[in-house]
DNA sequence: TAATAATAGTTGATATAATCAACTTAATTA
DNA sequence: TAATTAAGTTGATTATATCAACTATTATTA
């Protein structure tokens, strides 16, 4: 019974510390932006064209927020926003040359981390872990009460 | 070796829906009081006597911040503040009655949310889990450098 | 088709939280 | 005892998030 409240405890400690060593010791690579800036650029380098109303709801953030954090990026000349041909309130969000090699290297430091993490681990023990996560993931939506938008 | 990186939006992912679920429908029983409230109430539970410094180390926040949020529940009537009768400079920090009952009921939901996320696990795959969170999280801090305080 | 409603994004005002430095008091140590 | 260190507080500042109002565009519908 008590087991099952200390692994909530340690899913936190543990993404913590994630959190930690990936933003933390970042700041050189992200000059004058923050942790959620690079989740940002990180998104958009996996969707190119994604919307920030997309990055809204993915990230569970206000638009305005998004909004500024995508001013920040465009004035460091990482993104370009583009209207959307097919219809003019959304803009196409992508990444410059610039953005794009950090995003690269953002998305290395990521896999060192990982690396670390995961040092002496069997591929199948890799696997297990993805399926078990997974389907903790699904068992928590799953009976979600729709947000309502009262 | 994209599957490293996977496993931590997954983690991050998981977690992201955990604390939504914890403390974002968490309002009704933390009147005026946020999640941060919380887990400093949930940390004084667990460990009475706990001061000041360590909720700073082990949260990693500004003991500034630590003590205006202190000053919050204390001001609430949930916890309290004594000297230490053997270091007249830090204080035992003590829940009160009110926020005993407080840190019970937020333990309470914990254990659902974790009851609902493992809900079909049996029990040696919790203990797996567990296992493997740990090692995880002891290949991070293993070759973490030390906290620098130049 | 004209009027209305809904959506994407922006802006401004405001609230909330984190951060830094200075300070007080108490303990340690030289 | 004097100097240093540690715990906690306070004030000022900055960063973040939140809410509501607003524009421009698309979708709906009467």
């Amino acid at each position: 019974m008590e087991q099952k409240q200390d692994l909530l405890d340690q899913l936190q400690q543990l993404t913590a510390e994630l959190r930690s060593q990936f933003f933390q010791q970042l700041g050189p690579e992200l000059p004058g932006l923050t942790a959620m800036h690079g989740r940002l650029l990180l998104m958009i380098a996996k969707e190119k064209g994604i919307t920030a109303q997309q990055l809204s709801e993915l990230l569970r953030r206000d638009k305005a927020q998004i909004t500024r954090l995508l001013n920040d990026l465009q004035q460091a000349a990482l993104v370009q926003r583009q209207i959307d041909p097919n219809d003019g309130r959304r803009q196409l969000l992508l990444l410059s040359e610039q953005g794009q090699q950090l995003a690269a290297q953002l998305k290395t430091k990521k896999r060192e981390i990982a690396s670390k993490m995961l040092a002496d681990f069997t591929a199948q023990q890799q696997t297990q872990m993805t399926e078990l996560l997974a389907q903790m993931y699904q068992n928590l939506v799953s009976t979600r009460v729709p947000t309502d938008l009262s």
